[in-house]
This record gives structure tokens, sequence and C-alpha cells, in this order.
DNA sequence: CACTTGACCTGTCCGC
DNA sequence: TGCGGACAGGTCAAGT
């Protein structure tokens, strides 16, 4: 379930621990990691040295010095993993609850080994995340980041502008116009259901329904529970871990994910399960009512 | 065209 | 205890 502040956070460790070091080898399984590309990732990333690495969306950047990027989809299971050379650093004696033992294991599908012997697992239990070796100027121009909306954290992503984008999906629910990431990118289905609770929004009201007022409390409450989120290391349900192993202890603060037979932190009424934009959907049926205009 | 649903995978949990 | 089935949820393709 790696959303943008999940996301944010491997990029934070990532771009602390790789930058200068030297790619010497790269092993992968078949298919969904490196298709069709055997012959450039001998020629631009065997020899690369990082340079830096970004984040776009949910989509994560590791820019190299032979013009090429590495590209990286977490989707649901998806983890990148440092190891130094000792491998010992997320050991036994180590003050963390890494949920990731020793590497690589059966769901590493990439394994990248630097020149001091350090190396960078991808790991993905369900195969649904991806990683490919672009050209780094046409990164923009891959299909997935040509549809991307604009960054929901961006200082210059305006309400207005979030406004806009949630009305050319009016006809949809308000849940998943915000899933949908051509209107902003990085909102997951956690930051979904934090965001419309803060706000006060049914999940499943038709997004061209919901007043102003409240759409501005949901621009609000998006950006803010993700910014909290980041500063505690993401959400970590079963298998997110950061760029180091270690879990985010978002979900202890969550209000209504996953919380169903819980008390609402606000009025008490128990929380409540549902299902809306085919997702798992968890709302206080007494904060959140349906088609009401405030 | 706008929107919804199913497929992609694997592991886990729940009910019988 | 064993087993089928639902579920997890990001994105794209296919369906309505």
């Amino acid at each position: 379930m790696p959303e943008l502040p999940e996301v944010e956070t491997v990029r934070i460790g990532l771009a602390r621990l790789l930058p200068g070091r030297v790619v010497v080898r790269a092993t992968h399984d078949t298919a969904k990691s490196f298709p069709n590309e055997s012959r450039s990732v001998e020629k631009h990333l065997i020899g690369a040295t990082v340079i830096t690495v970004r984040r776009r969306g949910k989509a994560l950047m590791i820019d190299l010095d032979t013009g090429y990027s590495l590209v990286v989809h977490l989707k649901m299971t998806g983890q990148l993993v440092f190891r130094d050379a000792v491998g010992e650093r997320f050991g036994a004696g180590h003050p963390t609850d890494s949920l990731v033992g020793e590497l690589p294991d059966r769901s590493t599908r990439v394994t990248l080994d630097f020149q001091d012997e350090s190396k960078l697992f991808f790991n993905d239990q369900r195969k649904f995340g991806w990683m490919k070796l672009v050209q780094t100027e046409l990164v923009e121009q891959e299909p997935f980041f040509l549809k991307l909306g604009p960054e929901a954290l961006a200082d210059d992503f305006t309400f207005e502008q979030f406004r806009a984008a949630v009305l050319r999906r009016k006809g949809t629910t308000i849940k998943a116009a915000i899933l949908d990431q051509s209107v902003l990118a990085g909102v997951g289905n956690i930051y979904a259901d934090e965001g419309l609770f803060a706000a006060r929004i049914h999940p499943a009201t038709r997004a061209g329904d919901v007043s102003t007022l409240k759409l501005k409390r949901l621009y609000r409450a998006l950006r803010e529970v993700m910014r909290l989120s980041i500063s505690l290391g993401g959400s970590s349900d079963k298998n997110y871990v950061d760029a180091e192993g270690r879990k985010g202890s978002y979900l202890t603060f969550a209000k209504v994910f996953r919380r169903e037979g819980q008390d609402c932190p606000v009025c008490s009424t128990k929380i409540i399960k549902l299902r809306v934009a085919g997702r798992g959907t968890h709302i206080c049926p007494r904060c959140q009512k349906q088609g009401r205009l405030s």
C-alpha cells in the first residue's frame, strides 16, 4: 500500500544512502522488471553512479550518471531495502522492528550490487510493482507520468486547482475522484479515508455535490494527513517498510482506517466499513453523512 | 465519453 | 485441522 507518504519516506532514505554508489551488477527475475531491456541494462546501468533519488506521485526515480533513470513503482507490496556491505546493519541487536530478514528472500525481484558491496533489494510479494530503465530526460514522457495530475503536496498546488480537477470528475464519488491520480498525484486508500473523515464528507457523495467549504476542508485535510504521515515514517500494515527495513507508525494515529468496530474519536459512534469506488472504506456514520451541503 | 468492474498476484484470515 | 473463498489495494484494460 505504498502511497505518497510511504514512497516519500523511502525516497528520503534512499536519497541519503544511494548517491555516489556505483552499480556493478543487476540480477532480476523475468517478466515485469526490465522487460526486454537486457541490453540497455548492460549499457546504461552497469557501471553507473547514482546521482539523486526523486519521487513523482507514487513512483520513484533513481537518476544515474549515464543519463538513465531507474523508475520504480511499488504498487501494493513493493519494498526497496538497502543493506550495507556488512549486511548486519539491521540484524540482531539493532533497535528496529524490521520485518525484513535475510535478503534476498523469495519476494526479491531485483538485486542491485554496488561496488562497495552494499546492495539494494526490490522485493514485491504480489509482483504488481515494476522497475524500468528509462532515459532521464524522457521520464516525463512515460505513459504513467503523462497521466499524473499535480503533486498533492506541492507548494504551488492550490485549492482552486484541486477544486477544478475534482469537478472534472463530478459524476463519480468524491472518494473515486481523489483516488484518481490524474486529479492529484499521491493519494491512496488510507489517506483518502483519513482525509474524508477529517473533512466530514461521506465518501460516496457525488463529487459535484460536495460544497466548496467541504472541498476546502478536504484539500487541507489530505495535505495535512499526508505531511503528518511522512513525519511518522508512513503507514505499515503488513508489507510496507522504509529503505532501511523499518515500519512506519502513522496507522497508530489513524482515526478511521482499519478501525471498524472502534469508537469514533470525535463522537464515539462505532466506525463502520463499507465499499466505495471498489475499495474498503472506513467512516464514522455520524460524522460523515451523505448528501448534505454545508 | 464517463464511469465501473475485473485482472494482475500472493499471502492471510475467516467460516464451515 | 483442512479447505475454499473473500480480501488486501495501485493501475490498466475491458466492459457498460
